[in-house]
RNA sequence: GGGCAAAUUCCAGAGUGGCCAAAUGGGGCAGACUGUAAAUCUGCUGGCUUUCGCCUUCGGUGGUUCGAAUCCAUCUUUGCCCA
């Protein structure tokens, strides 16, 4: 922020100094008063230089991603106290409110040594309400901007990948308002014939917005607001990002995932899950949630024996990891460059690298 | 000690002479995915080979047969029953 400001001030002293070198001989004292001041911002612009040589040079911003359970956050926050940020987290289900072990939402992990960390995008809606790319996207910005205007740096950090992606590479998601007309045409027809009709508008990868009428029918909606207003599409900033990956093994991944799995337990998952049960979400709504959510709820409400809980949940959360992981090499051969980082490494060491890489890269 | 049953590819489990590298499920791996993404969906899963195909595999060994995961003998292990 500070660099951007002197920076200016540097072209902007540039351009008057050759302006008076040229007009020198009639601008006398213009031309005393500019290179002085010339000389002012280069002493205040390496001044600030060396003060603030913590603060990455061409970058908007960092990107932590990584599969679930490789220290994602830690890492996060320990990059944000070096380079004086705050984090925007990246994550679809740390957004609700009460879902906490389930999602490893440990909000002590955000101060460190007495400093508490800003934190963004965490606890933003009641559990049993939705929340989708959509609103992902438009908070993010929100909370990009204030970071930026209070010219902190912001580090991103979440294993979601596609919110992530949505950022990074700047999926263009217009504001489609309800198209009640159209509704009222497309309530008619069965669930079948309005998934031909989407297809007719795009490729179905899969039966996600056929699964219900309800989502098939806005997803009409969307794709036909498309065809109808495509000049209005809602530019997405591009920002700068450095993205690093939190790199483990496999192997290590599942046994951190299996032990944390435990722990989850010891803490006292099963009572966060029917505490939220009792206050009136409903087992459909938290076994869409998936994994901890899913399970826990299908053993409290006794579909599933503890045993089979367990074992089902170690499962799907490995499969989840892979599925993160698989989400990553795909964003990467999409273009986002990311540089993966030994997380075997001391915490103090990672830091050290990703600052290295902030500068060197920054300056290319 | 006697009787019965069973041993199949990572696991469970089908197959009871050729159509068997062996159904199905699980697990694993790889992938897709711009409005639920911790969701949803797809492919692969003995080895070698681009394909044709070749090789190794159904507890061990030895047989019968043109041909065996499948039949016979025997051994080993496991389970059940009777003592």
């Amino acid at each position: 922020m500070f660099f951007v400001f002197f920076n200016s001030c540097i072209g902007l002293s540039e351009i008057l100094w050759n302006v008076t070198m040229f007009y020198g001989c009639r601008y006398v004292l213009f031309a005393r008063f500019a290179a002085i001041s010339f000389f002012i911002l280069i002493f205040a612009d390496v001044y600030y230089m060396s003060r603030m040589d913590d603060v990455p040079v061409k970058y908007d911003m960092l990107s932590v991603v990584g599969p679930t359970a490789c220290g994602k956050t830690s890492l996060a926050v320990a990059l944000a106290l070096a380079l004086d940020g705050e984090v925007i987290s990246a994550d679809s289900r740390q957004v609700y409110r009460g879902m906490d072990i389930g999602t490893g939402k440990d909000l002590k992990e955000y101060s460190c040594g007495g400093v508490d960390v800003p934190y963004h995008l965490i606890d933003i809606v009641d559990a049993g309400q939705k929340y989708n790319v959509f609103e992902f996207q438009r908070d993010f910005l929100v909370a990009y901007e204030d970071i930026k205007r209070r010219g902190r740096f912001p580090v991103l950090c979440g294993g979601s990948g596609m919110y992530v992606e949505s950022v990074l590479r700047g999926y263009r998601l217009i504001p489609v308002p309800e198209n009640p007309v159209l509704r009222e045409q497309l309530e008619e027809k069965s669930l079948e014939e309005l998934a031909d009709m989407l297809a007719s508008y795009r490729s179905l990868h899969n039966n996600t917005d056929t699964d219900t009428k309800k989502r098939a029918i806005r997803a009409i909606e969307i794709e036909e607001y498309y065809l109808n207003c495509p000049v209005e599409e809602r530019e997405f900033p591009s920002i700068k990002t450095l993205t690093v990956g939190v790199d483990v093994s496999r192997e290590v991944r599942r046994e951190r995932i299996s032990k944390r799995l435990m722990a989850r337990i010891e803490e006292g998952l099963l009572d966060e899950v029917q505490g939220l049960l009792n206050m009136g979400v409903t087992a459909e709504q938290l076994i869409y949630y998936g994994l901890e959510y899913k399970f826990v709820t299908l053993y409290l409400t006794g579909v599933i024996s503890f045993e089979e809980m367990l074992s089902g949940l170690e499962t799907a959360i490995h499969r989840f990891a892979k599925r993160q992981m698989t989400w990553f090499r795909g964003m990467e051969r999409r273009g986002v460059a990311i540089e993966w980082v030994d997380a075997s490494l001391p915490l103090a060491q990672q830091v050290d690298i990703i600052k290295g890489l902030l500068h060197d890269k920054g300056a290319e």
